[in-house]
RNA sequence: GGGGAGAUUCCCGAGUGGUCAAAGGGGGCAGACUGUAAAUCUGUUGGCUACGCCUUCGAAGGUUCAAAUCCUUCUCUCCCCA
């Protein structure tokens, strides 16, 4: 029934761990509870936090108990980790929404219903800490010149540090100690910018309890570009379809680079290994295949199989003129009257998503970047009408492949 | 607490009285080439009622015909000493 560490193995998601021996006999022979970190300071998961969420999954399937941390006492101090900046401090009511709507999201990776996993907030034991107790019990255990020999620390010794962000280290590990004792916690996993913290903790853990406990990093997922994932001209690329648009996450998994194609099938789906390869195998052209079964099988398990099939077939319909609906194209509605009495292109273009200013439109309609119902628009006085309605749709081009819809209404 | 340096357009970073909407690089966007890829080349990159006007160079005042550039105060950051 249980299963250790060959999934995740198979699938690369293994990057550091504090004893993978002793970690792969612990997870055949039991039931393992293990827990991973998210902080709610944003208001969404994004992409960023694929990795850590399909490893949980994998573990989840192998047998094991999930512990889903959502960090409401330490999103009040802000992880330094790969940081080079102080993070805003936030307000405990913004961190709990956040929290909230992140608990939704993790939902859809691991089974919170049937099974035994379940959900804390951090904020529960950290809360009410008292300064000079945890001091006394967990403070000394720490040394300030082994803290600062920390990758972490060293670089944030060069712009500056404050005080409350080194205690982080200090209360993750405390998570991790206070969830063995209580959940029987024996695993902490998380990105590979957690392993100090990680660490940490299971030394602590070590050290109070006289256990051994486990610490297991992920990769931190660069796409072949060396550009950061999921960060898109407008910033991150969030789960949350309010922030980012299913068609819109669709499309970046659609558009990644071929180098990238096997190793995010990896990652980012739960297909069989088999198949992987083969669709990875694919050649020139043909490896286009591939990124659509990426872009399917993510948006999928993100928002859904329905949303996912929308999501597909405008794609296919926008760029290759096949038959089917374009609903999921992002879109915006204007009377009727409004587009009879004619608007100009440079307006038009400027109220959707594709350009944000009249400048803009004009740029792009003076560079040959602009279509309307896929004729290029090579006027900037170029007025749009009724005319140019046809199902009560205006499709508007900007470059290749950025899409809007004018619904009229 | 004492001394020093600095805050520039998305980012890095020039500019120290008019020739500055502000060099250069990065990033973004667009065009060519393609496979809705990568690489490469080219153009472009504050806004507008657009060959002119308006708003920008940490904040607020001031000097001047004229300031991102000079003066005053303030806020923040970094460095050195204690």
């Amino acid at each position: 029934m249980m299963a250790g560490l060959e999934e995740l193995r198979a699938r690369d998601f293994i990057q550091q761990c504090t004893n993978i021996d002793g970690l792969e006999k612990l997870l055949e022979s039991d039931t393992v509870s293990f827990y991973c970190g998210f902080d709610p300071t944003g208001p969404s998961l994004h992409v960023g936090h694929l990795v850590p969420l399909f490893a949980m999954a994998h573990l989840n399937r192998a047998g094991h108990r999930p512990i889903a941390l959502v960090g409401g006492g330490t999103a009040l101090i802000g992880d330094p980790s790969g940081k080079t900046e102080m993070r805003k401090m936030q307000t405990k009511e913004q961190i709990a929404s956040n929290a909230q709507s992140i608990k939704n999201q993790i939902a859809k990776f691991i089974d919170f219903d049937g099974g035994s996993a379940i959900m804390v907030d951090n904020y529960e034991w950290l809360g009410g800490l008292n300064y000079i107790d945890f001091l006394r019990d967990i403070g000394r255990h720490f040394s300030v010149n082994r803290m600062l020999s920390f990758e972490t620390y060293k670089m944030r010794l060069e712009t500056g540090l404050s005080f409350i962000e080194f205690n982080y280290q200090l209360l993750q590990s405390y998570d991790f100690l206070t969830l063995y004792q209580r959940e029987g916690c024996r695993l902490q996993v998380g990105g590979d910018d957690q392993w100090g913290n990680i660490v940490s903790g299971a030394d602590l853990t070590r050290r109070i309890e006289g256990v051994e406990v486990y610490g297991l990093t992920f990769p931190l997922v660069a796409r072949s570009d060396g550009k950061k994932m999921g960060k898109t001209e407008k910033g991150s690329l969030f789960l949350d379809p309010g922030l980012t648009p299913p068609y819109e996450f669709f499309q970046y998994w659609r558009n990644v680079a071929d180098p990238d194609v096997e190793k995010f099938l990896k990652l980012y789906t739960f297909l069989p290994l088999e198949q992987i390869k083969e669709l990875s195998g694919l050649k020139d052209s043909e490896i286009n295949r591939a990124k659509e079964v990426l872009a399917y099988e993510l948006t999928a398990i993100v928002h859904g199989k329905e949303t996912a099939e929308k999501a597909r077939e405008a794609a296919a319909a926008a760029f290759s003129s096949a038959a089917g609906s374009t609903d999921a194209i992002p879109s915006i509605e204007i009377p009727r009257s409004e587009i009879e009495a004619g608007i100009q292109v440079l307006d038009l273009f400027s109220r959707t998503n594709l350009c944000s200013s009249r400048s803009e439109a004009r740029r792009l309609v003076v560079q040959g970047g602009a279509s309307v119902n896929d004729k290029k628009v090579e006027e900037v006085e170029a007025v749009i009408d009724a005319g140019w309605v046809e199902d009560g749709v205006i499709t508007l081009k900007a470059g290749k492949k950025r899409f809007f819809q004018i619904r009229v209404v």
